[in-house]
DNA sequence: TCTATTGAGTACCAATCCAGTCCCATTTGG
DNA sequence: CCAAATGGGACTGGATTGGTACTCAATAGA
């Protein structure tokens, strides 16, 4: 399973490159040409982030797309957040009132523990952390013994 | 965004039913009927967690299924890994091969480790701790000050 | 002031994926 | 031998998603 979406994936990608010139103004083009993404998606994706708040337009001829806020301040989460909408693992998790099993599934209060953790998984990493070339050590994976396994086929 | 597809939920409400009866036997049929799922679901469901080892299946007339191993020792990743497939963040977290852009995507290689923090906050969680009444303090989420947010709106 | 450029917003289409069902083969207890 | 149950497919209707196109609004520069 795949948990990001194609286009989620994307706007990290594209958000991640805007992170390299922090006060550079690209359009739309621009910055397709550079992630080597289709044109119209990327300006989709632009104005989803543009209309959470990560990135700043300005219209108009010359105009364009920059962050708002630095590199560092910029988690991985609100950029997901902002194209795939609330994180949430389940489907109670995110539309509670959309689960008529509430009153007798025993697994759903054990969902938003499990949601909080992989959110911050998420919200640990900055863009900043993705630009850089070597990979951090993220803060939300302890090397917990217990957790040698991730995923098995 | 929604991370577990509707089957894996169910697929963890149906190994969580098996696990408050260890060791009786029940048939697909008994199981939906617990759980208040379609009872052809079901059936693929066990199917599928029979596929993976986690669940034994007995054929022929009285036949059914149990867990193979103790409550506490199938994390819900595996559950959900049976039903869904391999756990990744994104595309290339689990087929690299189909990424053609490995070459200059910088984001790439961070991916991994958010995967395994994921990951880590899936596999820290049993079915016995789904079972539990009470809202266990998941390991894999420690209270970190820099996480307040886990996802927005 | 006028025009070219660029983002905003929305509507739309095609393709894929998923949930759910059904069918038939195989196994096994009575 | 038959009924009950799983195993393993195939199939389908619908929902979701990825991607595109078109129109409107705003702005800079001639």
């Amino acid at each position: 399973m795949i948990i990001l979406s194609k286009l989620a994936d994307y706007g990290v990608i594209v958000a991640t490159h805007l992170a390299t010139h922090p006060e550079r103004q690209e359009n739309a083009a621009a910055v397709a040409m550079a992630t080597r993404l289709p044109q119209a998606t990327v300006a989709k994706l632009l104005k989803a982030l543009a209309h959470a708040g990560l990135v700043t337009a300005t219209r108009g001829a010359a105009g364009g797309y920059r962050l708002t806020r630095p590199a560092d301040a910029i988690s991985v989460a609100e950029v997901v957040a902002a194209i795939d909408g609330d994180i949430g693992m389940t489907q109670c998790s995110v539309h509670v009132e959309d689960c008529e099993r509430t009153t007798y599934c025993p697994t759903r209060p054990h969902w938003a523990a499990i949601n909080r953790a992989v959110g911050a998984a998420l919200v640990a990493v900055t863009l900043n952390d993705m630009i850089s070339p070597f990979a951090f050590l993220p803060a939300a994976a302890p090397q917990r013994d217990s957790a040698p396994e991730t995923a098995r086929t």
